[in-house]
RNA sequence: GCGCGAUUAGCUCAGUGGUAGAGCGUCGUCUUGACGUGACGAAGGCCGUAGGCUCAAUCCCUACAUCGCGCACCA
């Protein structure tokens, strides 16, 4: 017996030569795999944000994919699983801005594009560094020959293909429409993007003017030097007898113009029944402005400051004008009312800018556009979901569906343009009165390309096949799509998921993944959001310091079902790297008990009670081995847990050391063989859950292949 | 406002139309040769509330409450 058997199990020391010995033996590559792996199964990897370092919510989704790759693996399937990081355009190109502002009192501008891109992609590559030793940590079992990043070469390429294929059938169109613009990023971003805030806000009504006879209400005072219309419901008494009049003021110094129109969508019941119109600061007044006919006029800038009025309100912040407004509204009696309402308050997910309505050209995906499909007429929402309706898309927990269902429903175009300097670069170059869109750039001199990026949801929507290769038609994309499952959290069911759906659908004419399951988010023990404002972040790297991989993947596994949050702490984790070593002494125990003798797998000589044992354990076995399939790896890890502690240690062998001190010869010969075929069992069917300590184990247990590469019990 | 989910032991969660389960925690006993990172044992639950279906409900149905989530509204 192995010296290291004798003290208590040390997964630090262990842990970094089994993921070596992994590494060496080139199983994570499908393409080496032994010969019996033919069909395949394929995942990619949520690609982490190159912003920063993994969290626990990385830590789970490691575990749960690497519980699929390694269970497929070993049960004969061709197994890829592949890595990546993601860009994260905006979020990455703020936090790099963020910090040399702070270090070198520099803005982007100073630097100019080229540095800056330079300057961001050297903290990208560090950050993957970082990304890439946390993922090996984990012991997830990926296949780095394929790691891919979504802004390299190869993902360029597909971006340019798959714009100038939407481009080509009108599905990418430009447009000078209100976006939402976020000041503090000074980008445009899509509806998506967008995180409401319940705030308490002031609902003011008021008069223009002493002259308009129209009362009307506002959160945003400031907006209104830029109204060109009022409107009422046509239905609505009070205000027929103004319907087509026009009127003329001077409001907070800016000389406005004011038609009276009316329009459906205006409630009566809200504020008096009549609503200001400002088409360029409100997506549902730019709607009314279109139907109507309404000059446009354009009050705020891009820096959220007013640009006309009086000397109080022009070239100040929003928040400050509206005050000033307010103040100037009051002076001069107009102000009727003050109200306190509840709102929510759209900011930006990456920022935190609050989000000011822009009139934009911009770049945008037309989901309701119709194209020709297989010589059908087709919508790239009616691709999305018909993908989930016809079942051919499967999403765990179920519930999911139905919130998709009602995401494609609201489903807008999507803005995909952004004015940031790193990510994608649009793939349309201008010259005079011309316009090139294409895959590589257009001969001849004067062409000057787009200056705006895409959404990094663009080129994470081609993950699962642009990484296969795609758009060159390789084995890879042939073996592995559509890809077997996507595993990620809920809180990217639209940001990615749909988006990935869309593209393959269209670009593929398949689905980007057979099933796709949902995780929740990982708290604290007290049941709070973990982040780093709240202090209450937890580090997975200490935790597997301190406890082990094999005790955190277990911790976080156990009892946690797909789409339901879940609460970690110390205790939990704790308890793991207990079971890890019950394991271990479990070893012991048979490595010393069963010396004279040695695995047979033909025997066949089983007493009575130890045949009663093999028809327990391999009804377990074969109920997990169902479950398995069924994605229920909460209820898996924790069974064979209880199995291997409750009943194999705590009654096989606690009634063992009677059996293995009698005279009969026979029932000890086949309790031995109970003991070590058993042994073996546990070790195969928990190695997707701890793929260490069971890795570290069968090596001293037999000195044939990886644990990694065995076949997974047929029973 | 619409929709979805949750509510079971101190905590985290399984579960089934017929006496309630696990882990952690708590308490007690044990220096037994695999393991004190342990073993054995114990306490602890009107299974959110109120109705209904049923011979029988923690489970099915209805309403309500509380918590959470998604969407819409946000003049």
């Amino acid at each position: 017996m192995n010296e290291k058997f004798l003290k208590p199990y040390n997964s630090a020391e262990t842990e970094d030569s089994i993921s070596k010995k992994w590494e060496e033996s080139g199983y994570f590559n499908p393409d080496n795999l032994p010969e019996r792996h033919k069909e395949s199964f394929s995942i990619v990897l949520p690609p982490p944000n190159v912003t920063g370092v993994l969290h626990m919510g990385s830590a789970l989704m490691l575990a749960i994919e690497d519980i699929m790759v390694r269970h497929n693996r070993m049960k004969g399937k061709k197994t890829l699983w592949i890595p990546g990081t993601d860009h994260a355009a905006i979020a990455t190109q703020a936090k790099v801005e963020k910090e040399i502002q702070k270090k070198e009192g520099k803005s982007r501008h100073d630097l100019g594009r080229e540095e800056l891109i330079r300057r961001v992609d050297a903290f990208a590559k560090e950050s993957r560094d970082t990304i890439v030793s946390q993922i090996k940590k984990m012991g997830a079992s990926v296949d780095w020959s394929r790691e891919a990043f979504t802004l390299d070469e190869k993902r360029n390429l597909a971006v340019r293909t798959a714009f100038k294929r939407m481009y080509d059938d009108g599905l990418i169109y430009r447009g000078y429409r209100v976006v939402n613009w976020d000041p503090k990023g000074q980008t445009t971003i899509s509806d998506d993007e967008i995180v409401y805030e319940p705030r308490r806000s002031k609902l003011y009504t008021f008069k223009y003017s002493k002259d308009i006879p129209i009362t009307i209400s506002t959160t945003r005072p400031e907006t209104k030097l830029g109204d060109t219309a009022i409107a009422v419901h046509p239905d609505d008494p009070r205000y027929q007898e103004y319907i087509g009049k026009e009127y003329d003021a001077v409001f907070a110094g800016e000389p406005i113009h004011l038609k009276v129109i009316a329009d459906q969508v205006v409630e009566k019941e809200f504020g008096t029944g009549a609503l200001g119109v400002t088409p360029v600061h409100s997506a549902v007044d730019w709607e009314i402005a279109q139907r109507h006919g309404l000059p446009l006029k354009q009050v705020i800038d891009e820096y959220a400051k007013v640009m006309t009025g009086m000397e109080t309100v022009k070239g100040k912040k929003t928040a400050e004008a509206r005050d000033a407004v307010v103040a100037w509204l009051k002076e001069e009696g107009l102000l009727e009312k003050e109200e306190e309402i509840d709102q929510n308050v759209a900011t930006a997910e990456r920022t935190g800018g609050i989000i000011e309505p822009l009139p934009k050209l911009q770049w945008f995906i037309g989901v309701n556009k119709e194209f020709e499909k297989d010589g059908k007429s087709a919508t790239l929402k009616g691709l999305m979901k018909k993908a989930v309706e016809s079942k051919s898309i499967s999403i765990l927990p179920d519930r999911f569906e139905k919130i998709y269902f009602n995401w494609i429903g609201n489903l807008l175009d999507w803005c995909i343009s952004r004015q940031i300097w790193y990510g994608h670069r649009v793939p349309v170059w201008y010259r005079n009165e011309e316009i090139h869109c294409g895959v590589e750039a257009p001969s001849g001199e004067g062409w000057i390309q787009d200056e705006d990026t895409l959404d990094t949801w663009f080129s994470s929507g081609l993950w699962t096949f642009s990484t296969l290769g795609w758009p060159e038609q390789t084995e890879d994309l042939k073996n592995y799509h559509p890809t077997s499952v996507l595993e990620t959290g809920t809180d990217i069911l639209f940001f990615w998921v749909a988006r990935m759906i869309l593209m393959s659908s269209y670009l593929l004419g398949e689905v980007p993944f057979r099933t796709v399951y949902l995780h929740g988010l990982v708290r604290d023990s007290q049941g709070k959001k973990i982040s780093k404002s709240l202090g209450n972040n937890i580090d997975p790297l200490d935790l597997i310091a301190k406890y082990g991989a094999d005790a955190v993947r277990m911790s976080l596994i156990v009892g946690v079902g797909p789409g339901s949050d879940s609460k970690v702490g110390e205790d939990k984790v704790k308890a793991y790297k207990n079971f890890a070593n019950k394991l271990w002494n479990i070893t012991r125990f048979i490595l010393t008990s069963t010396e004279n003798s040695s695995y047979d797998p033909s025997f066949a000589e089983w007493s009575e009670a130890d045949a009663e044992i093999m028809k327990s354990r391999d009804l377990l076995i074969s109920e997990i081995t169902k479950e398995m399939d069924e994605y229920k790896f909460y209820l898996v890890a924790e069974k064979i847990y209880h199995y291997s502690w409750h009943e194999f240690a705590d009654k096989i062998i606690e009634e063992s050391k009677a059996v293995l001190s009698g005279t009969d010869v026979k029932v000890r010969e086949s309790r031995v063989q109970v003991l070590l075929h058993t042994h073996r069992l546990i070790l195969k069917v928990l190695h997707p859950f701890m793929p260490f300590v069971t890795e570290e184990i069968w090596g001293e247990m037999d000195s044939g292949n990886l644990l990694l590469v065995e076949s997974w019990p047929q029973i």
